[in-house]
DNA sequence: GGGCTGTACTG
DNA sequence: CAGTAC
DNA sequence: GCCC
DNA sequence: AGATG
DNA sequence: CATCT
């Protein structure tokens, strides 16, 4: 049983017994138990089966957790867990996880209604039910209704930061590969969004297809959805992110990692541009050479490149044309590994502060 | 036994 | 004030 | 629940 | 928000 | 309506 599973089992109980309305410091007791497991660089397991050790040595663990882990340990649960999933559906700690909705609601939802599928509560808002309820009103009908969109909008979403690691872990994987030339994150990962969907690697040289073997040979990659000689996706860790991996050749990187990058809207613009212009009589029966020109947005396009944040004194409109979203955002052309890596030094982005100050510590004040 | 972060917003 | 978020 |  | 003055 | 809870 692994140290962050264990947590995992830890927080849901506590996220169960707060919305039962236990006593607030002892859930806190299990928060900080399980927040103290994640980040011992040691084996719970290991020290639960040494006998010359004690858990209740492990600062936030006494002996009530203590006796939880051992029976995490041995069986996989522990009473008070099993007793809470009992008596509350498994959507209880979903339903937490939507903005505006808290355990109190929660309970009183479950009590009144036995709401059980987001389906069910959304519908339950729309019939304006929960103003029937003591303490709730229209307002937080449509709270709860805004909450639940936005709760599917995130579904299946990573956080940038996720998406870097595992793009750096990758990279650095694949690129050790013999004959790759180049591995690169293309994707909403290179255009610096704060979320992104799945995550995109382009890689190039005569190793590229041994490259994806290695892939989908990696220890935290899964579930492989396909495999061929010139692409490869599957999912990633636990989380499931999933990831492609393109092989394109030497002379298509240019335009391959522009194409990729995308966004897709982006794409679109740049082709209606390019037709406008009357650029594109080689790609009538949808085969467009695509490898023709490296780098089509200056050389065939005649849009500016820009090569850096601070090489933008000129017009935001100028700009605008090649940023991938419409958005001025001054990590857009820069990929999220060059912004992880700059992470040290963040804070001095051009004077701009960029919405993705996730990576950078420059919001975190004493 | 007695404490367990602190503050702001919403309704 | 109760509940929720950060 | 845990810690002092 | 609902209660209160 | 302002203020309290």
């Amino acid at each position: 049983m692994d140290n962050v599973e264990i947590a995992r089992l830890l927080k849901e109980t506590a996220d169960l017994m707060e919305i039962s309305g236990e006593d607030a410091f002892r859930i806190r007791s299990y928060r900080n138990a399980a927040s103290a497991i994640e980040g011992l660089g040691e084996s719970i397991e290991a020290i639960t089966r040494d006998p010359q050790r004690q858990l209740t040595a492990l600062p936030g663990i006494g002996k009530g957790i203590a006796g939880a882990i051992e029976e995490i340990v041995a069986r996989g649960s522990f009473a008070r867990r099993d007793e809470m999933l009992e008596r509350y559906p498994p959507t209880a700690l979903e339903m937490l996880r939507i903005q505006g909705l808290g355990p109190k609601s929660i309970r009183l939802l479950w009590e009144h209604f036995r709401v059980s599928t987001l389906e069910e509560l959304e519908r339950l808002c729309r019939e304006q039910k929960i103003r029937e309820l003591p303490r709730m009103g229209a307002k937080l009908e449509e709270k709860i209704l805004r909450g639940i969109q936005l709760y599917r909008q995130s579904a299946g979403r990573f956080l940038l930061n996720f998406a870097a690691h595992a793009a750096e872990e990758l990279c650095a994987a694949l690129a050790a590969v013999e004959g790759v030339h180049r591995v690169t994150p293309a994707g909403s990962l290179r255009r610096g969004k704060e979320t992104v969907g799945d995550l995109d690697l382009l890689v190039t040289g005569e190793g590229a297809e041994a490259a994806l073997a290695a892939f989908v040979n990696h220890p935290r990659v899964h579930d492989v959805l396909g495999h061929g000689p010139n692409k490869a996706s599957a999912r990633y860790g636990m989380e499931g992110l999933q990831v492609d991996v393109r092989a394109v050749p030497e002379a298509s990187f240019g335009a391959a990692l522009q194409y990729f990058t995308g966004s897709k809207e982006h794409n679109v613009h740049l082709r209606q541009r390019a037709q406008r212009m009357g650029l594109l009589g080689c790609d009538q029966n949808g085969r467009h050479g695509a490898g023709r020109c490296h780098d089509y947005r200056v050389s065939v396009l005649y849009l500016p490149v820009r090569r850096s944040a601070c090489a933008r004194s000129r017009a935001d409109s100028d700009n605008r044309r090649i940023d991938p979203d419409g958005r001025a955002g001054s990590a857009c052309r820069r990929s999220a590994l060059d912004v992880a890596g700059a992470v040290g030094t963040a804070g001095t982005d051009g004077g701009r502060a960029t919405g993705n100050q996730h990576l950078g510590f420059s919001n975190l004040h004493g």
